[in-house]
DNA sequence: TGGTAATAGTTGTTTTTGTAACTAACAAGC
DNA sequence: GCTTGTTAGTTACAAAAACAACTATTACCA
């Protein structure tokens, strides 16, 4: 296992973004997984109802950048939860409003705090002018914006 | 939708880091996947043979920090597709030595250089400084070395 | 030795995902 | 009105992943 030419895949940026991305998800799924039994999904959709308030799920689709049936089932199971609570449009039955309950409310409260704090930790790792640049460079690069 | 409170999540570390995964990824798989028909495992598998000659499953499970039945189950797709030779070790006959065959090499050489080029894309949105950088702080959350 | 534990790698089973096809509601053109 | 096309969201089926249990081999140690 040696070294045998000029390609470095540990300088090949969809890897390296994978590997961190990969590894930061992991350590904060541990913080909240035992704790509501959410998956990664769920608390996406989470996040975005508990950021920006009432949205469908098309909404959602756009802004994280996820399958619309992932959003579909992720959203079936914060129902269940009794997380989300769904209201179909009078101007456009097609569509539903998709809304926290209290409890959905109290859960992203607590994960957005848990979520503050780890976030605060990774970025120790580095100066503030870091941080933002990088902030900067991943949004470019993930096209938001 | 409108914003609710202080809790940006496009400014949340672990989803912009996803979010900016994902993309490149994504990016990178449509420039390989027709031409050998490979899974984003086995196309990292054929890399790590690339770049670091033999190396036993083990070996790949630690650096690119995959689950040994992925790797398992990649590495017999590759067995399969006459890019990847087992042999038993003499020593230790429980592991196997992992080489690329000819065909392999040579699948391997004509993605590096897609790699590469694919590479030095996405680093063209930002200046030299810039992306060592984003490799250095991307290598730390990642836990490389 | 012999017995237990650890390691390399595979296989089986259950979840989760991806893709495509679907229903229902609306919109636009004629 | 009627046809065609589009959009919101769900469902069905196939592919892939996660997780646990397994075989085979080696290591430890009393």
């Amino acid at each position: 296992m040696s070294k045998k030419d000029d390609f470095d895949l540990q300088v090949f940026l969809p890897y390296l973004l994978n590997q961190a991305a990969e590894e930061s998800s992991l350590a904060f799924t541990q913080l909240y997984k035992n704790k509501y039994g959410m998956l990664r999904t769920e608390w996406r959709v989470l996040f975005h109802l508990g950021a920006f308030g009432q949205m469908t799920a098309t909404d959602i689709v756009t802004r994280a950048k996820l399958h619309k049936t992932k959003i579909s089932r992720a959203v079936t199971k914060l129902v269940e939860k009794r997380f989300v609570a769904r209201e179909r449009s009078e101007d456009d039955r097609r569509q539903e409003y998709l809304t926290l309950t209290a409890a959905g409310r109290a859960a992203y409260e607590d994960l957005r705090s848990v979520a503050n704090t780890y976030d605060a930790e990774l970025c120790r790792k580095f100066t503030d002018g870091e941080v933002r640049l990088l902030r900067m460079m991943l949004k470019r690069l993930a096209g938001i914006e």
